[in-house]
DNA sequence: CGTCAATACTTGCAAAATGCAAGTTACTAA
DNA sequence: TTAGTAACTTGCATTTTGCAAGTATTGACG
């Protein structure tokens, strides 16, 4: 039969999650995706400077864990907008234990606003869009 | 005047929180500690086989972040338990946070007793005990 | 006394991941 | 044509991992 049983390591639900986000980087990246970041231009440039060859990777990783959806906002240069899943969102929660962990024992640290309503739809704004603004 | 900013990254609570236990190893230290584990070979035979080198190193940083806390429990071929601080215990809730993410998002997985029950004072018991159990 | 066994770590070294800088591709405005 | 921006990729040096084996301490056994 099937065993289905492609674990690293062990069933363990800790285990697994830290094999998929269990890095420096992944959860910054679904942080800034949860406040509303959406392009590589935006994740690079505004977060703790990820290096970019970094970025790619985990958005790649985190990509075919089903945790961030990549899509085309636009066509003639072709560019995509990374959004979080449910799967993703869901570690919103993780997130919040972490700030709240984080807050109250490491001192001089901050929450940036970690409010659900940075999650609204707005479009990739500004950038490429200035380029076709002129061209009708 | 004392600005006070040793932040590697950001001020940002997430960010902090994953400098300390962002890797794939620290939390599952945690967890097993959690678990009423108590001593170096408890910890490296019980788990997902963590290689001892990197087992001795987890402690070390965690114990520098006062996470855990290395206290021996016996004097003549020294010997250490390690036990969770108040800062240590305070990450069951990000444990359970990715223990809730992990069973509903990775099909298969489950949680091995989260209990806080485990947490309870016993000492050391069986493996250097039975030593002495003999000599009277 | 010599050897074995157990606990708790270290050390060596190959393999993998990380980080910095620079390059590449696609396309457009001037 | 030149310059500029967005989104990546590539090279390479440094760091971290992981596997195996070794060390140190002490009691047990013969």
């Amino acid at each position: 039969m099937s065993t289905a049983k492609p674990f690293t390591r062990s069933a363990c639900a800790v285990a697994n999650s830290l094999d998929v986000v269990g890095d420096k980087w992944s959860l910054l990246v679904v942080r800034d995706l949860l406040h509303g970041k959406r392009t590589y231009g935006e994740l690079a440039g505004s977060m703790e400077r990820i290096p970019t060859n970094i970025l790619a990777d985990r958005l790649k990783r985190l990509e075919a864990a089903g945790i961030v959806q990549r899509t085309p906002y636009q066509q003639q240069p072709v560019r995509y907008a990374y959004t979080l899943t449910p799967k993703g969102c869901a570690l919103g929660d993780v997130l919040l234990a972490f700030v709240r962990w984080g807050k109250k024992y490491i001192p001089g640290t901050l929450a940036l606003n970690q409010g659900p309503a940075s999650v609204t739809s707005e479009e990739p704004k500004a950038s490429a869009r200035r380029v076709r603004a002129k061209r009708e």
